[in-house]
DNA sequence: AGATGTGAAACGTTTCACAGCC
DNA sequence: GGCTGTGAAACGTTTCACATCT
């Protein structure tokens, strides 16, 4: 049983309109890498065991995990590779399309422009904007830049429905907010500044500093252990 | 009182050795950026609501995020905006040198040898790295790229302390093998493939393509809810 | 027999609310 | 009076361990 009480309380949705907590949903879109590797390789069913170590987590988290789509597996036997990884994508809505448009053609935008991640997953990049008049009109990709004073026209014509911002810092709010304004609800940011949207914006950040100091700080602990442990082997002779 | 009990159990660090938890960790970072803000802005003493704010979080968890390093603030005034940045910065070991490689000199690799963000935190770029023989020997910034072949030299001789892997997913582990081989212990990946490392290596993702799952997610759900309601009222006729 | 699905315990994080200090 | 620092409560996440089903 997946419903502890009142089966259909008033909803229609087939699939369960349950909320999948943040932290069970980040691992859900390494399963599906895994399951698509897996794929690849002919493979067709697969235990928790097996599929939590190819995602580096371990099996009583991936079943929990599993269990907020529904019930999935057979018990004794394992889950269905194709059919797990059908149900997966249609509960994180990968199923519809989504039509992404870049804000910022530098390194990092084309990097984005040219990831082959992004295509694959149901996620069509249908729109490059640039602030830079000499990249404006030039070709990335299979896509023309278009210039950021068109943004409102271009994201209306091309009926983008998410953006990722990969420009300066300074420029980043201005141009949150114009998508904001355009009706954009879901940005995914790479500037380095705490972006102000309104509640029903999803907004989620990459970012790569945080990264490294993160690193630092870790780094920095391992390196102070060593330095202790000699102090202490000293003080003990 | 910080130390609630045994105030100098076994080590000299003046700075405390308490480990401070994730969570809190991620938030520093973003402290630390604000607090350079107000810096920047000649603002000297700054109070933990209008901090928050600036970092997007609510002010009871950044007093307690900042408990963790120690009771830097005053009562009735606030923090000095000058003194918590070293503190913060001190703490996350920020002080010491970073001495970072980057493995893959695509428009990511060069996107990471521009990103100012940086050199301005102590994180300096010493070697560039790629496969590709037309850009070897080309410069990037400052750095003229070497040949992966040379990895293991050029890594000691430059005596780089971190590495950031922006290479195709299909190389990533090989190259991480390498780079944990050669003695680095810190490492950020931007492959999206699940890497392998010892226990004693920091390994952290930046995952681009599990953030735009998430958005679609979170998307889907919001129209779901659209459609749900308009069901509901017209059931409700 | 063997692997899933899941309550219950353990652990971590955030929020509340206020004592304590300036 | 005002803002920090922090116990305690509320909430979320992970792990354990086993009942449940094929």
């Amino acid at each position: 049983m997946t419903t502890p009480e009142t089966p259909e309380l008033h909803s229609v949705s087939a699939d369960g309109g349950r909320r999948i907590p943040p932290a069970s949903l980040t691992r859900l879109t390494i399963y599906l890498r895994a399951l698509n590797s897996l794929l690849a390789d002919g493979i067709e069913r697969v235990s928790s065991e097996v599929l939590a170590d190819a995602a580096g987590v371990n099996s009583a988290i991936l079943r929990k995990d599993l269990s907020y789509l529904g019930s999935y597996g057979t018990r004794g036997v394992g889950y269905d590779v194709q059919y797990l990884n059908r149900q997966i994508s249609t509960a994180l809505g990968l199923t519809l399309d989504w039509r992404v448009a870049i804000i910022g053609v530098g390194n990092l935008g084309r990097a984005l422009a040219g990831y082959s991640g992004f295509a694959s997953r149901g996620f069509e990049i249908v729109a490059l904007f640039d602030a830079d008049k000499i990249v404006v009109g030039s070709e990335v990709g299979w896509l023309r830049v278009s210039a950021i004073d068109d943004l409102e026209a271009v994201l209306e014509r091309t009926r983008a429905n998410m953006a990722v911002l990969a420009v300066p810092a300074p420029v980043a709010q201005q141009l949150c907010d114009r998508l904001v304004a355009s009706g954009i609800t879901s940005i995914l940011s790479f500037a380095p500044v705490v972006l102000q949207v309104p509640p029903h914006v999803q907004l989620r950040k990459v970012d790569m500093s945080t990264e490294l100091q993160i690193l630092a700080y870790h780094a920095q602990r391992a390196q102070d252990a060593v330095i202790e442990s000699i102090t202490d082997a000293r003080s003990a002779q």
